[in-house]
DNA sequence: GGTCTCATGTAAATAGTTACATGATTTC
DNA sequence: GAAATCATGTAACTATTTACATGAGACC
């Protein structure tokens, strides 16, 4: 029986590549660019390390999919300069028509209020009440920058792609203020009616069972 | 000048171990039934695989935070039974109080929505009404389990908690489905204006600057 | 006869972060 | 004089998934 291997095509699952190349598609660029330039842009839904883009680069010039170009400069390190290949381009295109994989899902929040029986109400409101400001500063954030993007870059025909990524932000924004709000007066009222929840009990197993999926 | 290093106490920055303590602070459970357990209580927001799990109790119990009970069984594998003991609940209910650390995102559905301008709009539709599909139904698992965990567990002084959670699920398929249709919109009208997006014309620099944070 | 559940685990590979290392120049 | 910016990288570590390995009994 033929095995459908994942690592068929010369191994790495990561999508990290990806948001290199892309980066990489408005243009050359070196990795302290690419770096600043992927923070200004994709930076609020995918975040690259140092030390995880600098060996990639390396990786990428192997297969081709980029190539270098060495600038030096004066009195400052060498810029080592990267371009997409044919190669890159048309790897980074197909990409892109791929479907998205479902990721794994870790929500620390979620997993502390889930047990939050176990500790004093307020321990889990702080941890909503903090999670609710964040939110709030990030729509502002959201706004402003849509603002900003649809001054500078009217008529431009990549403006649409963006302002989706930005509106993705701000609806998540704002259906997690409702959530923290619902929350916020249900551990309200938890603090008002059950007033024995110090957290000292150890609790019997009664682990609710969900439904399929 | 003193470095507080963040592997002071006995490495692991891991969350994982926290998943499995609150599992077993229901009650002693073997491997098996953890992930079982999990998978029915907590698999919408957290997931864990064997390959994780077996080690990490080991470790856990190396540790002194959880016991472990060998029981025999006619026809099948021993089960091993791990039980918390009074340095794993400790260990838990502090990391319950303690501040939630901010997560790495990634999100390769805005990835490619973000380099849409490259492929043809219906690309990017096909990856949006993908999506949509998989927020309506899980929408509708969120409902029943609700109705189910309100139907079963009430009157139970943790079901708020679990309610809570699944709010979160609900609060965000919501906003999701919202933003589909928000986006649908305007890929629908950029296929309308714009006939030639067909994703062969290599792209000039003119990346976004957005604002700070 | 096949597949699912029960039940444990290991090995290999991969991915990715953090900290370290270096050093000139510019800005406060 | 300190700190930030420019610019590159490596080493160590940690975490985590996937695939493999085993095998009985129950169910269809």
């Amino acid at each position: 029986m033929l095995r459908r291997d994942k690592s068929q095509d010369g191994g790495s699952r990561s999508k990290s590549r990806f948001s290199v190349l892309g980066a990489l598609s408005s243009g050359p660029k070196s990795g302290y660019d690419i770096k600043k330039a992927t923070e200004a842009s994709t930076g609020h839904f995918w975040a690259e390390s140092y030390g995880n883009l600098y060996p990639l680069l390396k990786r990428l010039e192997r297969e081709g999919l980029v190539s270098r170009r060495t600038v030096t400069q004066a009195g400052r390190p060498d810029r080592r300069v990267y371009r997409l290949t044919e190669a890159g381009t048309r790897e980074f295109r197909e990409w892109l028509t791929e479907a998205v994989e479902p990721a794994v899902v870790r929500n620390e929040l979620l997993l502390k209020l889930f047990y939050g029986g176990q500790v004093p109400t307020e321990v889990s409101q702080e941890h909503v009440k903090r999670f609710r400001a964040r939110q709030l500063s990030l729509l502002d954030t959201y706004r402003r920058v849509a603002a900003w993007l649809e001054r500078e870059h009217a008529g431009d025909r990549e403006l649409p792609f963006w302002l989706i990524t930005l509106g993705y932000g701000r609806r998540h924004a704002e259906a997690m203020l409702s959530w923290c709000d619902d929350t916020l007066a249900v551990l309200e009222s938890i603090d008002a009616t059950g007033r024995a929840t110090d957290g000292a009990r150890p609790t019997p197993d009664r682990t609710p069972r969900e439904g399929a999926e």
